[in-house]
RNA sequence: UGGGCUAUCGCCAAGCGGUAAGGCACAGGACUUUGACUCCUGCAUUUCGCUGGUUCGAAUCCAGCUAGCCCAG
């Protein structure tokens, strides 16, 4: 019988390094891919920082690839990440909301720009570095679970897999827990073993996001005003790309307490400013649905549990259809920083039942 | 120009003769495959508008000066 062929998305870090490793060890007809996204000059300064798609990502990962004797190639994805990552990106927070550009990532290109290509070549399956598990339910469906360790969990940031994508993508790392990948890499002599996780933004490297957004930009984007929720002025604020709801800091307001952003409105080019308390809201609604342990609600409401951002511990709710691809979702317990663009996930105990976007 | 009040870190603000609280802002760090949040640390040691005086000792009392505010004109 012919071995299945598996394309390995591979960064450069433990994570993806290891999983291939795994593969291999399983039978796998493995094959290394790092996929070239945003810069492709290597920065040896930089070469401290990890990251999913980082800059020191191309040499680490051929190393890896040569260790353990697997074939490697780098694919180009510029053009797709310029498309649906930066310029969602950009467009987001110009339209004054806070996107997440990993989750974009995750959707167009790793999966679909990387699941089409490799397929292409013949691979029945991609797989990634993602503490993620994907299993087939009694219904018949695909969906992920949570990792098997709570203290590092992807299944957030990739809810927007399809079943198609699910049914030919592989997770490996998923039933391990940080230390045991890490100790894996080091078992092996893998370089990278020590390599820090990734964090921040990967193509902002200096996290500078509104400069990155100003200079990515068509448009100017105008100072404004600070406002209560009363509508009075308190100030001037430097472009609403420098702000999110939730945020304190930066503001450059001295009120006396800590204030915090309550809401961006684009069309005034205000920033409403509130206290601690006004941050909070038991209800949302979002857009771009996608479905992943049930193929939707039927007219029916559900208890889940949800997060509203990677971070969040998730919180239980009951969501409900109120229209054509538009889900409210009723929180038990009002949540902090309900953010339009972030997305909301809901989970069914270990098991993501489906997400989107927050409007 | 007469009378009153106030002048303490970027902002607000304790202090009332015994050797400069605190909050906000800000900076750095931790946390984190998004933005945030949160947490930790730092942040007026020849200094309390200025100049003198009283006192063992003053930001705290006194005098003058300067600035701002208010009420009179």
């Amino acid at each position: 019988m012919k071995r299945e062929k598996v394309v390995v998305g591979m960064s450069g870090g433990v994570d993806s390094s290891v999983a291939a490793y795994l593969l291999k060890e399983q039978g796998y007809d493995v094959t290394g891919v790092t996929m070239q996204v945003w810069q492709a000059e290597e920065q040896p300064a930089r070469e401290e920082d990890g990251g999913c798609c980082g800059l020191s990502a191309v040499e680490d990962a051929r190393k890896v690839a040569w260790d353990l004797g697997i074939p490697y190639y780098v694919m180009n994805f510029r053009q797709e990440f310029k498309d649906h990552v930066i310029d969602y990106f950009v467009e987001e927070y110009i339209r004054g909301r806070t996107p997440n550009p990993c989750i974009a990532c995750n959707r167009y290109v790793k999966w679909e720009a990387l699941l089409k290509r490799s397929m292409d070549i013949g691979a029945d399956y991609i797989a990634t570095g993602h503490y993620a598990q994907i299993h087939r339910l009694p219904n018949g469906r695909y969906a992920l679970k949570k990792s098997a360790t709570q203290a590092k969990d992807q299944t957030y940031a990739l809810y927007s897999l399809t079943q198609h994508q699910l049914a030919h993508t592989l997770m490996p790392v998923g039933q391990y827990s940080k230390e045991e990948i890490r100790r894996i890499a080091g078992d092996i002599g893998l370089e990278v073993a020590g390599k820090p996780d990734s964090q921040e933004i990967c193509f902002i490297p200096d996290n500078d996001y509104a400069g990155f957004i100003k200079e990515n930009a068509a448009v100017h984007l105008p100072e404004g005003d600070f406002v209560d929720r009363q509508g009075r002025v308190l100030g001037r604020h430097r472009g609403i790309t420098h702000y999110t709801v939730g945020q304190r800091k930066g503001l450059g307001l001295s009120m006396g307490r800590p204030v915090f952003v309550v809401e961006i409105r684009p069309q005034t080019n205000q920033v409403v400013i509130g206290e601690g308390k006004d941050v909070f809201s038991d209800f949302l609604t979002c857009r771009g649905l996608n479905w992943m342990a049930i193929d939707g609600l039927h007219g029916k409401e559900m208890e889940v549990t949800a997060k509203i951002r990677y971070s969040h511990r998730g919180a239980k709710c009951v969501i409900r259809e109120k229209g054509e691809d538009l889900v409210e979702c009723r929180f038990e317990e009002p949540q902090r920083a309900v953010t339009p663009g972030q997305a909301v996930v809901f989970y069914d105990g270990d098991y993501v039942v489906g997400g989107g976007v927050i409007q």
